[in-house]
Order: structure tokens, then C-alpha cells, then sequence
DNA sequence: TGTATACTTCATGTATACAAAATGGGTAGT
DNA sequence: ACTACCCATTTTGTATACATGAAGTATACA
């Protein structure tokens, strides 16, 4: 019952892609990798097979696996796509939760908290993904989940640029994300459907206004646009 | 750039489980389909593993690859949500359509009208799925092409039973069919993305009815009923 | 100097041999 | 007759050797 070797590298690999540990575009060598897993190439390559099954990783053939992408057209979808897939997902999970599953998304839930109050930025991205992993299985839709793990993906590799909070504010809406993962539990539990989309497009917005917040960014006071006006050049 | 013996099998096995050649939930054997495919059972099972990754076949860890179930339950689930899904894609196809892409869509349609004349009704469903495909990715969105594809699969398998058109009232359901995938290329060609999702949606009806006139036909004669009915037993 | 081409090198693809796990059948015990 | 367990057989999993194809480099030629 003990992870296989095989199991450990997918986590393992999964991991550091969803940490930009592997920057998208990195091509994976499948010697080195085999080596530092301590299994021989044909498993590792079943591995990546896997992995791109999932959407971390593309394969072209006779040039090996590289992370997948994630370029300027891909996020214009990410954004177009991601509400509508959430919404489906969560009206979908309040009504099929089951207490087990409940159960699930609380222990999430508190592993979330606990990197929280470390501050351990890299756990806090993972165990949020995971949170919103276990809400797609409760829906229980084999059609939905595949597109619902893709921008699940994505979403987790731009969130884990903010996550790093460094200033209050940023903190503050961690503690905000939070603080709506425990609502969207409650709606969950008593099946109250409406609700849970509800409070999944506002959890949606937050998220949202994060990633745009970084991409965008207040300019910077005058001052420090002295050193880079002038005529020189 | 002749396809390889691998791609040959991959869409063979892809074919053969599209057309129920091979039933859901059977269990393939590696040894005795990489003898027939002329593979060694390493790129055998990294078909396997892809055809996987596509929602084609499941893999059991130690008990190997059987084909995707269709069993009650996911098929409530596929009523539920290829509505959802492929309005959704038909608005981003009109949307996105290149002309290149509405070449492809018409020569699909092309060798669905042929399959049609010839009655060859594997051919049809082959071709019906190609065509949906393709519109599929006209939408390029990486996040919900998986889904469109996982629905497409169980659709063309729901759609194979009854594309053995038997009766003259399955004929005309099918140039009925024909006749909106024209409408449908119109919509996409022309941009015109409302009329597309509701061209489609209309088209789902259409195989939905098929679908379920097939699972709840009409009650037989009540002649028919005769060597039934008594107190035998 | 620029370009084309052959060669070297390295990474990926395939086959095969061996290891480990699961299945099925038979036997012993209750 | 039923169940539990062990062994034989079959099937899947892994390692390794070899084949094939891509990329880069050096050399010859224009």
C-alpha cells in the first residue's frame, strides 16, 4: 500500500511544476530525470505520458516532454473560461457532497491555515489546489474534471506568483480566500447550490483581482522614475 | 512523414473502441495486441497510456487497461453536460473560425454525406465524430477542448447503435442531421455566433431524441405482447 | 566570408530479458 | 459441501541494450 517509486516521481513532478519549480517551456531530459528518481527510463517516460495526459507536460515526438506553456493566448482563455467551468463544478458539488467528502475539504482546509500561519507560501499554493481539487471530484462529472484539472493547473502556477504575500494587503486577502473556502464548505454541506456558485464567482473575483493586480501593478510613485528619465542613450 | 506503425495502431484501437468494436469495460491484453499491432509491448503500452490520457481506456495499476465503461451513471452525467459544453464551444468556434478550418469542417462533411449514400454506417459515425471535432478545435481552448473530446467519445458510441439506420424514419433523422451540419458551417463561416449555439443546440435535441427513442422505443403492437403474456411460470 | 554537407554526438524510440504481482486451480482441512 | 491456503500460470512492471533520428560542429567548396 506504500507509494511506488513511480507514484513519489509524478507527485514529486507534479509538484514542482505546479510551483514553477519547472518553468513552463522547460524541456525535461528523460537520463537525468531516471537518475535523480532512481528509476530507469521506460517507467519515467510512463510518467510523463501520464503527466501530459493530465495537461502538465506536452510530448512531441523525438523531442521529449516539456512543461506545459503558458503564454498570453492561453491566459485570454484561462479568464474566459475559468467562471463558467467553476460555476458547473460548484452547483454540480453541492449537490452530489457527501459527508466524506466534507470531511476532505475541511482537512484541506486546515492544512491551508496551517501554511497560512507559516507563511509557507509553496504549501499554501498546493493545499489551495488541492481544496479545489476535492470540490471537482465531489461533482463527480468525468467530462467536467478534465477541464476543471487544467485550470486548476494554471490557475495554481499564477496564484503561486501572489501567494509569496509580501505586503498587508496581500495578506489580507489571503486571510479574505480563506475566509470564503469556509462559506463555500458550509454551502457545500447543507446543499445549497445557489450559494456555492454564488460564493464561488466571488472567490473567482478575488482571485481574479490578484492576478490582475499583479500583471498590472499601481505605477510607481514619481520618485522612482527619476533614475530612468533623462536623455541619456 | 508516413504515419508510424504506433499512430497507425493508436487510431486503430481509437476507431475500434469509437465504433464498439471494442465494448466497454474489455480488457486488453498486451501481449496478444502488440503481436498484432507488429509493436514490442513498450510503445504498445505508451498507446495505452495516451489513449488514457484521452479518457479512451482506463489504466488499474497491476491489472492493466480496460475500455472506458458507459455505464448508467455517466451517462446521466453526459446528458447533463454536453449541452453545456458544446454550446459553449460552438460560440467560441464562430467566434475563432479561420477559413482553413471551415475547409476542413465542409471536407468532413464531404465523407459524411458519402458514408450517408453508401449506408456505411461506420463510416458515419466516424466522420459525424471528425466533424464535431474539428469545430471543437476552431474554439482553440486548451481547457475545454478535453472535455468536448471525453463527450464526443461517448457520444459517438451512444451514436454508433442507432446510425444502423434501419427504418425510413432513421434516414431521414440522419439528412436531417446533414442538413444542420451545413446550417451549422454557414453559422461558423459567417461568424454569426448566436445562430451557431442555437444551430447546435437543435442539433443536440435532435441525438438526444435519437438517443432516447432507442433506450425507451415505442411499446410494441399488442399482438406482439401475445406469446409473452399467460401463466407460464 | 558564407553556405552546404558529411560526420559526430546525444537524446529519444524500440525490443527483449527478467522481476513482481495477480489470477486460477487444486488440495487439504474444517 | 464449503472455505482457506498454496502453488502454477499468466500478465503486468522494470531494467538494459540496441536502433533510430535530431542537433550541432567541422570541413570543403563557392
Amino acid at each position: 500500500m506504500a507509494p511506488s517509486k513511480k507514484d513519489l516521481c509524478f507527485r514529486d513532478l507534479r509538484n514542482r511544476i505546479l510551483q514553477l519549480d519547472l518553468a513552463p517551456g522547460a524541456d525535461l531530459d528523460e537520463t537525468s530525470f531516471s537518475t535523480h528518481y532512481g528509476l530507469s527510463r521506460t517507467p519515467l517516460r510512463e510518467v510523463f505520458q501520464k503527466l501530459a495526459g493530465e495537461g502538465y507536460l506536452s510530448i512531441e515526438p523525438n523531442r521529449g516532454a516539456v512543461v506545459a506553456a503558458m503564454d498570453l493566448y492561453t491566459m485570454r482563455r484561462f479568464f474566459q473560461t475559468a467562471p463558467i467551468i467553476y460555476a458547473a463544478v460548484a452547483r454540480l458539488a453541492a449537490e452530489q457532497a457527501i459527508p466524506a467528502q466534507i470531511k476532505a475539504l475541511k482537512d484541506a482546509q486546515t492544512h491551508f491555515m496551517s501554511a497560512r500561519a507559516a507563511s509557507d507560501n509553496a504549501a499554501l499554493a498546493l493545499w489551495n489546489h488541492r481544496f479545489h481539487e476535492i470540490i471537482g471530484e465531489m461533482a463527480t462529472n468525468p467530462y467536467l474534471l478534465p477541464s476543471l484539472r487544467r485550470l486548476l493547473i494554471d490557475h495554481t502556477r499564477m496564484s503561486h506568483i501572489f501567494y509569496r504575500a509580501k505586503t498587508a494587503e496581500d495578506s489580507i486577502r489571503v486571510l479574505r480566500a480563506a475566509q470564503q473556502h469556509d462559506e463555500m464548505i458550509e454551502a457545500f454541506a447543507t446543499h445549497n447550490a445557489e450559494l456555492a456558485v454564488e460564493l464561488t464567482l466571488d472567490h473567482w473575483a478575488l482571485s481574479r483581482g490578484e492576478i490582475e493586480k499583479y500583471v498590472w501593478p499601481d505605477p510607481l510613485p514619481e520618485t522612482y522614475m527619476q533614475p530612468f528619465s533623462g536623455d541619456s542613450q
